[in-house]
DNA sequence: AATACCCTCAACCGCGGAACT
DNA sequence: GAGTTCCGCGGTTGAGGGTAT
């Protein structure tokens, strides 16, 4: 059931806060903390109402909230978690410390979302526009579809105990949660027993599948142009670390503009795929080691990204990947039993 | 210098779910 | 169990700044 349309008074300013307004908004909470998100606007002498109040703190004058351009790591994590979540933004908020949910929307839209369309992903569902699946890459993405309705829902599970969590703590000037702050309540949350804690990581726990792809990924056997690359993976953020060859490179540390891609399509491709493939088809679409591996790892496992060039037109480079279920039954249950192990243990099952 | 267009992001709106009565 | 209230989420808007013409 839902609830009538939210009648607010008359009178109510609307609009962009004056610093005034922030003053009194920051000084009340400081020092009541925020109790009724209703109630508020009057006790603190505010003409607002108090869905506009919480907003503005939560999205704005909290004390936790990192602003500024997002990092490539950040980039790279909000990609990860919106193939497994979808425009679940409050959920990734919950996986991006001090970056909220608004932030992290725009930032999706206005340019992560961009970028991939540019690049010929779809954004939606992370994968290639122009490239039907095969029956092999139907059955592979049918195995990432499960382990992302899996790994989301406990991603999801997590951030309600981060939330949770936080709702005890009273006053958030008395206890500013930071990312380890909230990293040690999830691990708080999910730990039941009496007996001694062993200390609580610095992350939060949170990206166990993502993590397992990506190592599993690096690790599986030689069979695409990907896997030949060896690009390093940061296990702890789940994302790529471009310091080694992008620094090598003298890519800047942002995200790369397209030329800054080109450069890493061709580092990508240079040592294991056919010059002439990589360069002298314009047509096809190379697979960046960002944004396609960011996408295919997640939603196909089969690492064929990209038909045109892992098929007739690669001479079958992955050839061999595709079809083996057998391994392809290995290869996720390896996975399982990474995540079976992970030190968070899962809240959900 | 003036105007049009584009982009970004803070803020609003409406809805669904949880909590309460 | 039904009705009501509150909170939080995701989608959308539009003001304002930047850039192009």
């Amino acid at each position: 059931m839902g609830r009538s349309p939210f009648v607010e008074k008359v009178g109510l300013k609307k609009g962009p806060w004056t610093p005034e307004e922030d003053h009194k908004l920051l000084a009340y909470i400081e020092q009541y903390g925020h109790g009724s998100w209703r109630a508020l606007p009057a006790k603190a002498g505010l003409q607002r109402c108090g869905k506009s109040c919480r907003l503005r703190w939560t999205n704005y004058l909290r004390p936790d909230i990192k602003r500024g351009k997002f990092s490539l790591q950040e980039e790279q994590t909000i990609i990860q978690l919106h193939a497994l979540l979808g425009n679940r933004w409050s959920i990734m908020a919950t996986h991006l410390s001090k970056r909220t949910d608004n932030e992290i929307k725009n930032h999706w839209n206005t340019h992560l979302k961009k970028r991939l369309i540019k690049l010929g992903i779809d954004p939606a569902t992370h994968k290639p526009k122009s490239h039907a699946l095969g029956p092999c890459q139907l059955k592979d993405a049918a195995n990432h579809s499960h382990m992302a309705q899996w790994e989301g829902a406990r991603l999801e599970a997590e951030a309600r105990l981060v939330r949770e969590s936080k709702l005890k703590v009273s006053n958030p000037f008395q206890t500013q949660l930071g990312p380890s702050a909230s990293a040690h309540l999830v691990y708080e949350a999910t730990t039941t027993t009496t007996a001694p804690l062993p200390p609580p990581p610095h992350q939060p726990l949170c990206l166990d599948v993502l993590t397992a792809w990506q190592g599993s990924w690096l690790n599986a056997p030689k069979c695409n142009a990907f896997s030949a690359t060896r690009v390093t993976l940061d296990s702890v953020t789940s994302t790529f670390n471009l310091s080694n060859k992008g620094a090598a490179m003298g890519l800047s540390s942002n995200f790369p503009d397209e030329t800054e891609i080109l450069q890493l399509q061709g580092l990508a491709y240079s040592t294991d795929i056919d010059d002439s493939l990589a360069t002298g088809n314009e047509n096809i679409l190379l697979p960046n080691f960002m944004e396609a591996g960011l996408a295919d790892i997640l939603l196909d496992n089969s690492n064929q990204l990209y038909p045109s060039i892992t098929g007739a037109n690669s001479g079958n480079v992955a050839g061999n990947c595709c079809g083996d279920f057998e391994e392809n039954t290995n290869y996720w249950n390896n996975l399982l039993n990474l995540v079976n192990c992970s030190p968070s243990g899962s809240p959900v099952f």
